[in-house]
DNA sequence: ATTACATCTGAGGGGAATCTGAGCATCACG
DNA sequence: CGTGATGCTCAGATTCCCCTCAGATGTAAT
């Protein structure tokens, strides 16, 4: 699997990364946040997992998660020498899977990896196989974030795609409101607005058939399945 | 979202079971690890995540982790006194998705369940042969909340379908009017209305089988089990 | 800085889902 | 039968949920 490690310390680095290597993990190093949210384009990341120090030269850390949070859904674990509650509660609301805190146990860091990427491991759409949706004259390619009706091409809007890409996961079955939100957006955030409903009449009006998504009073959404 | 805890103190257990439903969530309390395991029956659990307190009467916790993991997907956060690192490990690698130990600040205990109940909000594949209820003619679909009669489609409002689906549960058996509304309406009011009538009478009509939801007297409602 | 776009927010409104209450039907029991 | 209790039907009244729209805010490229 493959790791984006953020860490301005080169020693601290290198030796966290021989360490990892020694696991299987593949790591690629970015010495600021600038260069991790870099790596991070959404076509071809790829990647597994975002291991995060906080204590960075170039930006406030957490401002680095929030904004890989809008860009990815790949999962991100905080590593900093902050211990205190109100750090480690801003840092998880902020998107943040996990937090550890420093001086840390490398065996913990591992399991804490594994156990973060096991519950991703099904969202992965790294592997170029059965990655492609067709739904009547929809079709959805995961890997290139590509849509296309009728065979001409959809421009869509990162969350347009990430919400498309979640029912079509499973057509035909309701996906709860609290559910897409969580999914899509990945922060712990108030349901308040009206933003999950305008970015499904955009997908809606995009795709022009605004019947393929279908709304279910009280509950939530759901595509309609070609005939079963 | 609905939550079970495990805890054998009642003391710890109502604190917190207060705190979270002040937070939003639905919390089911169990006392043991077997009482955990058979709330967790896949049929009836629908739980976001599990609360996990080590220090159990009747079984290791660890065990009841792993066996927990054996039966569902749901994500499981280790709650325990026991700080040391090889129990953390120990932990995490047998699938849990968090490791908090006590004592431990409320607030990044909520955090922490946010950021578990984020990664995984949908994950637990369901084999449709298990979600699926038949009754004579009648199928009821859960994940997708559809309901076929004779092969043909009926529109349920959201009420319609959870009292439906309630009754399925368990078909032949009475459910008392207190015990319905309780589950779908999901508050304990009902006072003078006629409410419940007018939902059944409704999905009677719809159903075009009035017999199948038979009324109890004097106690309740209950769907006769296809005689045959 | 400017521009183009993506995303979010809040108000307003419409329509379906739900609730309510009164009168009617049915049941259990004497 | 007669009677009270319980469940049913029906038609508004009301609430709730979702949609649209227009602008505010945020973000990425020039």
């Amino acid at each position: 699997m493959r790791l984006l490690l953020v860490e301005d310390d080169n020693h601290v680095a290198a030796a966290l990364s021989a360490v990892l290597a020694r696991h299987g993990f593949e790591v690629t190093h970015a010495r600021s946040g600038e260069e991790a949210l870099r790596a991070l384009v959404p076509e071809s990341d790829g990647f597994g997992v975002v291991l995060l120090d906080l204590g960075l030269p170039d930006q406030d850390g957490y401002e680095v998660c929030g904004k890989i949070r809008k860009r990815t859904a790949t999962p991100v674990i905080m590593v900093t020498a902050r211990a205190d509650v109100r750090s480690r509660i801003h840092g998880l609301n902020l998107g943040a899977d996990d937090y550890v805190v420093k001086p840390y146990d490398t065996g913990e860091l591992l399991a804490r990896i594994h156990a973060v990427s096991r519950r991703s491991a099904h969202d992965d759409v790294s592997a170029p196989g059965e990655n492609m949706v067709l739904l009547g004259s929809v079709r959805i390619e995961l890997p290139n974030r590509q849509v296309t009706v009728d065979g001409s091409v959809v421009q869509l809007t990162r969350k347009e795609f990430d919400l498309l890409a979640l029912l079509a996961q499973r057509p035909g079955v309701v996906f709860r409101r609290e559910q897409i939100i969580s999914e899509v957006w990945r922060t712990s955030w108030e349901g308040t607005g009206r933003t999950l409903e305008v970015h499904v009449a955009s997908l809606r009006s995009k795709l022009r058939m605004p019947a393929l998504i279908e709304t279910v009073r009280g509950v939530g959404y759901r595509l309609v399945a070609p005939a079963s």
